[in-house]
DNA sequence: CCTTCTTTGACCATGTCTGACCTTTATTTA
DNA sequence: TAAATAAAGGTCAGACATGGTCAAAGAAGG
């Protein structure tokens, strides 16, 4: 049985297929009525089936004139976020960085969940043994570990 | 979808564009009769498109033969302003705050559209992630990847 | 039952636009 | 040329128009 959010996320990706740049933008208010429902019931559907780990980007204004605009990323697109995301990994980075890195490839599904948690032992690991240049190991690491992934 | 205020914005960026100098100069009174708005309307579009922050100077002159002339800073002028940007980043900020911020950046040159979503998106993401400090991993958030982006 | 997902509503934050009133500068007039 | 007047532009508060957040109640599934 569905349920309201489910036939508000159907509609919303209807809308997408039909448009002709994979991009919605709508009135929060507007489809809260089409769907005799208020209007942070859109709110959780978004928050929680048009994440960017499933692919899409929201953006919103508020006051006159608002709206929410719904994208989605193409696998192509993805793959160039992917390439620009790796191309940002600087020299050396830090455990907090490559931590960013890991969860930003992990949204752009080059690496699955398993994959985050073996690179960051693997990090821990590598570069526990070593006393200096850490961060440059890390960035290495972390560079050869995606590129051997994006490259498969 | 656009607002009174988009359409001027993007009527002013065009005459920039048009121009040999990246200068303008306009009317306040003959804008705001074109637009069929309030004069003040025009302020309203300045004050919050036209920042020096956003790489904009804004000169004007009241009385008989008054203007306002928009002038649209030089590129090294706009390094030096992001630099200055990036320094202001405090240790938190507010996801408004971070909002200002990309807007800046962009108008700056320093990150495309894309790259904005992009990072926006991340941003929401991470921060809706954690219940405390999110103000805090914002900013560090955000100073990390517009970092990578100025010095790639 | 217990947990997780869904739905709602009260309250909040932000963006836009207008109009009344103010200030500055140029031009005209006495 | 000083005063008056005209011709700009500036400020600000308030009305509106949106979207956002969060906690709590309700529903569905194990």
């Amino acid at each position: 049985m569905s349920t309201l959010a489910d036939l508000i996320e159907r509609y919303i990706k209807q809308q997408i297929r039909h448009s002709e740049d994979q991009t919605v933008a709508l009135s929060r208010a507007q489809l809260a009525e089409l769907f005799s429902c208020v209007p942070s019931q859109i709110n959780y559907v978004l928050t929680t089936r048009f994440t960017l780990e499933r692919g899409y980007l929201i953006e919103s204004r508020r006051g006159g004139g608002g709206y929410i605009r719904i994208a989605q990323i193409s696998k192509a697109e993805r793959d160039r976020l992917a390439e620009e995301l790796f191309m940002e990994i600087g020299a050396e980075i830090s455990e907090r960085e490559a931590e960013q890195f890991l969860a930003s490839f992990h949204d752009l599904d080059v690496i699955t969940g398993k994959q985050v948690k073996l690179i960051r032992a693997i990090l821990q690991r590598e570069t526990a043994m070593t006393a200096q240049n850490r961060d440059a190991l890390r960035a290495s690491l972390l560079r050869g570990i995606i590129i051997m992934i994006m490259y498969k």
